[in-house]
Formats: structure tokens, C-alpha cells, sequence
DNA sequence: TCATAAGCGAGACGGTACGTCGTGTCTTACG
DNA sequence: CGTAAGACACGACGTACCGTCTCGCTTATGA
């Protein structure tokens, strides 16, 4: 069962340290982001970072999780179609921002137990409900059969716009979305028969 | 249009040095590993390698374009079905094999025009031109209409897998290939009308 | 005129770095010298040495006259013979410790403007200081005139000396500083005229 | 006893090799200058090099023993005095034009066997025999007794202005030579007593 | 006249040091 | 007492040079 958001509370000193990550972060990218350069942009010591986060990848990922938390609406514009098109045109824009910086943080959180449950707790969950629960409106509104939807590749959308944002000379667009939803996801959930 | 494949060859010394690279890859990521322990693990100097590959990312990226160049078959067991299948578990094995190394390559791939450039040239090409070879045989075959393959989402099939191996507890299975051929891509590919 | 003396003052850290420097000089030589070898006996970081000398040259010739400061007392003896002698042994003992790291400078120092700055403010007058004052001594005892002292050539006993111990198999004993001084300086010193 | 000269003969090869050597220690003095650079040089193969001297040390000693050998006639100018001045603006110049190069040598010197013996051989012999000769032409003159010729300290003269080359800012120049023979050797050589 | 060998130019190679830079820990001094 | 400033240990990167080596080409001889 999806755990509860909880989402972490920063103070204003977390909150400036971490706008100034996230900016960093879409200047160089995860790898070409010092700590020293936030610590300095943000004229702070870089004791007062390494002593809220333990790590550069714990720092990130605290930046990155709270930038993107502003999507956290799902949208509702009355179809399926329309949810999904400004669904993924919200993840969009968020990978486009963010795309190689994901990438370059996801080795470090693979390797960490603490950053991988840090990330599903404020990362993960958040688009899984998020994706649920526009699947579930359609569901209401006589769209689409609640089997069709599947728990194994919910996140086709997310995971395939994230995906062309982090490879190169691919970043998504608007066509792009439009694509996807038209010719992959619709067809896909308004198929005769869920397995 | 797309550039011939025109693969690369490499002297014995080089294979050595690409065969190295990718165990370690395997073994540490491309973040942890070192290009001293490369030179050292295959007893060669740093020089030496620095000198066929100007970078750690040219070297990773050589290393890795070469090592999943045995996918390069197209698979034909004479249903589309069966080939997205195979083709699905083939991916699967080689993204689970090098998802965090991929994820680590991205952004120093993003960086370099001449990185970006054989990445394509060794990589992308060879797997595009083999979803269009299953696409094209289902084609002939008869089971789907011409029309219905896009050019624009040719890799949701690839990056999908791709993106699941890279995001932490989320490596894909044979059971996710199953659900992404037969609940997204077949219905699909055999809806009713194309774009 | 002879430019103050203005010894430079050290940390503890880089007095310790300095010994270790001096210690592995003796040893080595100063081409045989590596600083990764400094710092890891002295237990420091390369980046250590590096933040304070800009080079390993930088660093040797700190070590350097900075070991050698201690001869900086000028004998007393009560006569000219045995000043004389006395600073040759001096300097005879200095120069047999470190005659090839010395030539091994050298070349170093006469390419950077700033080595030759540091090398003359921290060793060349320091010894100059030394000669004049003896020669200044036995002028005030009468031994010598003031005017055979010759602003030129000032340095034939410490230069004669240090090229002896740089030379193979040339190392200078007790022996060549007697036969220096008896032979060479005192007839210089004593003779008839000026000039 | 002195070992007779016995003067290295090379071939036309060999001869160039040496001479772009000596080219290159007088641009960028010894240890700047490189092999590579060498081979380079003279449309050689470093093998050829290495093939005639084993290792950089020795070609560059063998280069500078020849290159300096054209010093070997003994001056005969009449008089002590013009012999002295004659001695010592030749080396002057030798030394003024390889000064830091002897430097950088000396410390492989110091460490190799062979490479003493060569350079013992091929240059401390020459110079020592040109000393000798000129004292004993001035002692034949009747102008200084044999006893005041020391052995010990034959080379004050060579040595000193060697020194001097070698002191960064303070190469020898010709009222150096003047005021070492006149103020320094003549009063040694004419002194009283030889001890 | 052609074949086989010896020498050479070219340059790859293993090893090793240099000097730079980033992480994460720590100490010092200030407010 | 927290924090800014920044020194510090560790270790990787990419460069350069030394001395060894292998590969072809050329030239010099022997059948």
C-alpha cells in the first residue's frame, strides 16, 4: 500500500541551501555540481551542509525531491486523454530540467539504502499516486475498466518521457506526449481484454 | 536518414582494454570505476589507454557500445509477439547488467558533441534499426498495418526497460516484458487506426 | 645593498612538511625526490604541499634553505685563519649533505624568476652576510685591508666548496678546506695590493 | 695516475645524434630536455638512441664531452697570467653556455657507476691534464716554484667559474676571470711558501 | 635478378611522477 | 553555541617522459 507522502519540513537556511542545489543542479548537472560551489553561492560553510545531509547524493536528492514537489497535483481536465496529455506535459518540462542530473544521481541511490528509501519517499510514491489516481477518475468517469490498469508498468508514461529526457538529442516534446498518449497509452488501457 | 552502422574495429590490445572496462563497469558503476584500475587490471599503462581514448567517458562509452553489440541480431521466431519477447529479454539482460553504468554515462554524453556523436554512431543506430527489422517483418507478415509504427516513439519498448533498470528496485523481469508487450505495445501496434 | 635577511615563518605543518621534504633529499636527491612520497611521510595530502609551494621545486628549495638556516651564526674564532676554516667546515658539512639535491635545483631555479627570488632572499644573502662579516672582523683586528675584499668574488670559498661536493668522487674534506684556505685565501687576503 | 685520454670515436650517425643533443641541453638545459624530442630531432627512432646509450644520462654526458672537447688545447700565451686568462675565458664561455645543463647531470653522475667513468674519462681528465700543463709551462718559465701546485685544489679555477655559471644570476663574465686570476690565483701561485 | 638479413624510422607500450580537483572531516575564530 | 572560512587526508584524473618493444621498410649482400 502507498505510504503516506509526510513530506520533510526544511528551514529557511535547508530551504536556501537547497534552491541553491537545484540551481546548480540545472547549470552542470549531478557530476559537475561541487559541494563547494553550493556552499559558496549560498555563503554558508560546507560544515552546514555536510552537517543536514551526509552526502553530496543526500543533498541532491533532498534538492531535487523538493523542486519537483510543485507537479504533486493531479490533474483533472475532465478525460483521460487531457489528464494524460498535461500529465506528461508536466513531466516533461520536469525532465527537461532535470533530465541528465536524474541520471547522474541514480547510480549513487542504488547504492545507498538510505537515499534509495529517501527517494521512493519523496519521489516515488508521490507520481505512482499521482498516476493511480488520474486512472482512477477515468475509471469513475466510464473511460476505461479498473483491469486494465496494471501495478507492473504503471509508470510507462513518466518512465518513457524521463527516459527520452536523459538520452541524448531526444528531449521530449509536446509530439512527443501526444504520441505516447494517442498511439501507445489510450490504446493500451481502452483495449478489449486486461490480462 | 540513418547513418550506416559502419562499426568500429579495434586491435587485440583495445578489445583487452574494452573487455576490462566492462567488467568493471559491471562490477562498480561508471562512477566508482577508475581508469588506473582498467590500466591496472589489464596491465597496461594509463597512457596506453589514454591514448586510443582521450577520456574515462570515451573509454566507458567504446567499452559499453562494444560489449551489448552481441544484441545486434534481430530476433524472428515468426510472430510479433514472440520477437518483442525476445527482443524484450534481451534488453532486459543487458540493461540489467549495465543500468547504473548507463545512468552514469548519460550526462558526460549529454556534455560532449564527439561523446554524443559515437554514442549514436555505435549504439543508437544498431537499435533502432532493429525494432524497425521486427516492425517491418510484422509488416510482411501481415499482422500489422505499415502505418501504425511511429517514428517518433520507435523506443518505448527499450526505454522503458532501460528506465526501469536504472531506477532503484525497479529492475525489470520477464514478467514486465510480458505485461509491456502484450497490455501496451500489441494494442498498440494492432489498434484500429494509425497516428 | 644587501637586502634584509626577512626570514619567512612557517606553521608547524609546513615545518613539518619541510623536514620530511629535507629528510627524503638527503636520501633521494632532488630528481629521485617525489612529493608523493613527502606527503606520504609526512602524512599529508598532496593537495597539502601543493596549497603552500606551487611545485615540487618550489617546495625543495624551501626545504632547503630553510634547513640550512642554521649556519647563519658567523664564527668567531679570534683570527682569520680560523674563521675561515671553521665556515669551510661549515659549509663543507652543508654541502656534502645536500651537494647533488643542490645541483639538482639549480637548473629549476634559474628557469622561475620567482625560485630565483626566493632562492636569493632566503639563501644568497644569508651567506653573503656570513663572509662579509668575518672579512669585516679581520679587517677590525688588522689581519687584512679593507681593500683586498673583493665585491666579485666573494664567494670562492663557499662556491669552490659546493662545486667540489657536486662533483663525483670530488667530495672536499678537512683536508681541501685547509689546503683552500692556506694556500688560496689567506695569500689572497694578505697579499700586497688591492684590487 | 692520470688515465690517457683516449678520445671516443663516433660515426656520422652518432655525431649528429650528439650534436642535436648538445643543440637541445643548451635550449632547455638537462632535465627539460627530452629523448623523444632528441630522436625527433635528428629523423631518428628512439631505439637508435637507446641502442648506441643507454639511458638519457648518458647520452647527454656523452654529448657534452664532446661538444666541449674543442677546449682541449692548452692556451701558450707566454705568460702565467695570459695562460690563466686565456684558461678561464674559455671556460667561461663553455660554462656560461651549459652551466645549468652540468648541474642537471651531475646527480645521475653521482649515482652511476658507468656514468662516472665516462665522465672521469672523457672530460675530468682533459681539464685536469690542460691545468697541469699550464702551471708547468709557467714553473719551466721560472715564474712560479713546483711546490706551490697543489693537487688537492688543482681545480679552483674551472671550478669556481663552473659555480658560478651554475648560481642563478651570477654567471661569470670577463672581470670575473680577471679578478680570480689577479686578486685569487697569482697571489696564491707566487706566494711564499707552498705548504 | 631475386631473396634473405640487418639496420633503421615510427611509434605503441608499461611504468611512474606531476599537478589539479572534488569529497567529506576537521579546526579556528567570530558574532 | 552555531556558523563561515577554509585547512586537511584521500584518491582520481589526465599529462608527460623514460626505456623497451614490435612492426615494416629499406638497403646491402649472397645464390
Amino acid at each position: 500500500m502507498p505510504v503516506p507522502p509526510q513530506v520533510t519540513e526544511f528551514t529557511a537556511r535547508e530551504e536556501e541551501l537547497l534552491a541553491v542545489t537545484l540551481e546548480l543542479l540545472r547549470e552542470s548537472g549531478y557530476d559537475r555540481l561541487t559541494v563547494d560551489e553550493v556552499a559558496a553561492r549560498a555563503h554558508a560553510s560546507k560544515a552546514t551542509v555536510y552537517r543536514r545531509w551526509p552526502s553530496k547524493a543526500d543533498l541532491v536528492v533532498a534538492a531535487f525531491s523538493h523542486g519537483v514537489r510543485q507537479v504533486a497535483r493531479p490533474p483533472d481536465t475532465g478525460s483521460l486523454r487531457g489528464d494524460l496529455l498535461r500529465l506528461g506535459e508536466l513531466i516533461t518540462e520536469q525532465a527537461r530540467l532535470h533530465g541528465s542530473a536524474i541520471a547522474g544521481m541514480l547510480p549513487e541511490i542504488q547504492r545507498s539504502e538510505r537515499l534509495r528509501a529517501v527517494f521512493e519517499q519523496e519521489f516515488f510514491h508521490e507520481r505512482r499516486a499521482l498516476i493511480h489516481q488520474v486512472l482512477r477518475n477515468a475509471v469513475d468517469r466510464g473511460e476505461i475498466r479498473p483491469d486494465v490498469i496494471s501495478d507492473e508498468i504503471w509508470d510507462v508514461l513518466p518512465g518513457y518521457l524521463v527516459f527520452r529526457s536523459m538520452v541524448p538529442g531526444r528531449a521530449p516534446t509536446s509530439d512527443t506526449v501526444r504520441a505516447l498518449v494517442d498511439e501507445v497509452l489510450l490504446p493500451s488501457l481502452t483495449r478489449d481484454s486486461g490480462t
